[in-house]
DNA sequence: CATACTGGCA
């Protein structure tokens, strides 16, 4: 089906032609690269040298300079550079002052950003829509969007202007605290919305499952002559996969590409992981070839979704080839490449190579993330290298990168399998103390642990304060709770937890009848359990 | 000289 239709929209014209890597010639995708850091010193030193000129330069030219550090998002820099001018009694002026209110925004200083308004408004500037524009985004970033819609009306009802990027700003502000509703809505009250608009909440709307109101948004983009772009076309590809309407994000490529759109980079990116995620990793490779047919040079997601796929059909030699190919192809494997190779090679047990792979990290100056070590502090503990991934649960300290609760989860669980249980717990307080919320997996790894060390009682307080505290258990919570009781023997109230549960609107899955249909039959109750093997084939889960 | 919203991999 992939291919045929994959030729059909002539996306992938000659499939066969392209040979398993690459074809890239440097001198067709050459990249200049400067470091950044010595652009950013150079940056300095010419400020200092304004700085200390005998006569006080326009202060424009501060600003140039200060204007390119934000632009390269060195903030603190720009902050003391700032301060350094008030020290040598250099005015600055309203430019600078709003570069200013748009680091601290960038720094999570809000307070910082309103005094500086204050200064603004006190001095007799006129705020226009960039400083206006700054606040809200900072408010925005730092979650208070109602602050941020409370600021617009204010100065609006002041008669101050904004611009078309205000409402970029809110809509996107709104979309990302799952606020989509009133996103859409406050989209349909602007007369020249644009095409990024769309795309905001029309990529919200996708990650939320909605693809309904997906359709209509996209005909009201056509019936207004909005034009969707790329991204818009991306987004829509992404985001029907996401809700498993493959077939419609296909047909939203052949749209596409019958508008003479182009797909970029993101595109090939997100149809190559799609064909991977569905395990056709000969069509996944193919894209590849088109992309560089295409002129478009694959990057490091593109191989290191494959490579992932490649994992996911345990074709670990494969995933490999590209690991050492894509060098060679003028493309570094960044800190995500190297989590999808660890993750892979634990996953075959190959949990040597991992290590060996992540002391290459450290040899190259990349700094593994909290996504990295959770990874390899789980294959460690799933392989009984119990102290190895305490090692590296404090070594993540020393290196900045904060455990998270997948990572107390691992070590709780690998604490419980050992029957160290009262460690575990006494690592949940302390998983509390850093400020880290144990999640239903935390939850659910006591629970089995308890139960399985013959604590069903303390099982149950943990269960019944998760109801009283309104959280909803999981299909693996009630089946941690009635394996525990059936273990006990107490079929009858695992048979009551059991109504509980489907009564709640959590239907059992294949793992709650196998434990239930095995503990009746232990206990000579062949008829009931015949009854739920019937019940379990009618609902069609013996597959 | 300043704001600048959107899509992909663990």
């Amino acid at each position: 089906m992939w291919l045929s239709r994959s030729v059909r929209v002539s996306l992938l014209p000659s499939i066969a032609k392209f040979p398993p890597f690459l074809p890239i010639h440097n001198s067709l995708f050459c990249s200049h690269s400067h470091s950044q850091t010595s652009l950013h010193d150079e940056a300095v030193s010419q400020f200092n040298r304004l700085l200390h000129q005998r006569h006080v330069p326009p202060i424009f030219e501060f600003g140039k300079i200060l204007g390119f550090l934000v632009r390269m998002k060195r903030y603190p820099i720009a902050i003391s550079l700032i301060k350094q001018m008030e020290l040598k009694g250099i005015p600055n002026d309203f430019v600078i002052l709003s570069l200013l209110i748009n680091c601290f925004c960038h720094l999570h200083k809000l307070s910082f950003a309103f005094s500086i308004f204050g200064k603004i408004l006190k001095r007799g500037y006129h705020p226009n829509a960039i400083t206006l524009n700054t606040l809200m985004r900072g408010l925005c970033d730092n979650g208070e969007v109602k602050e941020a819609l409370i600021l617009h009306d204010k100065v609006v009802a002041l008669g101050f202007r904004l611009n078309e990027f205000t409402y970029g700003i809110l809509i996107n502000g709104l979309s990302k605290i799952g606020e989509t509703e009133a996103a859409i809505k406050l989209l349909r009250t602007i007369p020249g919305r644009s095409t990024v608009m769309y795309n905001i909440v029309i990529d919200s709307l996708l990650k939320e499952k909605q693809p309904k109101e997906v359709y209509d948004l996209y005909s009201e983009m056509v019936i207004k002559e909005i034009s969707p772009d790329v991204v818009t076309y991306s987004t829509l590809i992404y985001g029907f996969c996401l809700v498993g309407q493959v077939e419609v994000a296909f047909g939203f490529l052949d749209e596409m590409i019958s508008n003479n759109i182009r797909p970029d980079v993101y595109t090939y990116n997100i149809l190559i992981d799609a064909l991977c995620k569905e395990r056709k990793l000969k069509e996944a490779k193919n894209v590849l070839g088109v992309m560089v047919k295409a002129y478009v040079k694959p990057d490091v997601v593109s191989f290191s979704t494959l490579m992932d796929g490649y994992y996911l059909l345990n074709k670990v030699k494969n995933a490999k080839q590209i690991f050492n190919a894509m060098t060679h192809m003028g493309v570094s494997p960044d800190v995500r490449t190297y989590t999808i190779m660890i993750n892979g090679l634990t996953r075959k047990g190959r949990v040597n190579e991992a290590i060996n792979l992540f002391q290459e990290m450290h040899n190259s100056d990349m700094v593994p993330n909290t996504v990295t070590y959770n990874t390899l502090i789980d294959g460690l503990c799933k392989t009984g290298r119990i102290s190895n991934a305490w090692d590296l649960f404090h070594e993540m300290h020393g290196r900045n990168q904060q455990a998270d609760v997948i990572t107390y989860s691992s070590l709780m669980d690998a604490l419980c399998k050992n029957h160290h249980l009262d460690k575990a717990i006494e690592l949940l307080r302390k998983m509390r103390e850093n400020g880290v919320q144990p999640d239903m997996y935390t939850v659910n790894i006591l629970i089995h642990g308890m139960c399985r060390e013959g604590r069903l009682k303390n099982a149950q307080e943990i269960f019944q304060d998760l109801l009283n505290k309104g959280h909803n258990p999981n299909i693996c919570t009630y089946n941690i709770m009635i394996n525990g009781l059936c273990r006990e023997g107490l079929i009858d109230e695992a048979l009551i937890l059991w109504s509980k549960m489907e009564d709640s609107g959590c239907l059992s899955d294949v793992i709650t009848f196998e434990i239930i249909i095995s503990a009746l039959f232990k206990k000579d109750e062949t008829e009931k359990a015949e009854k739920f093997l019937y019940e379990m084939i009618s609902r069609d889960l013996l597959k």
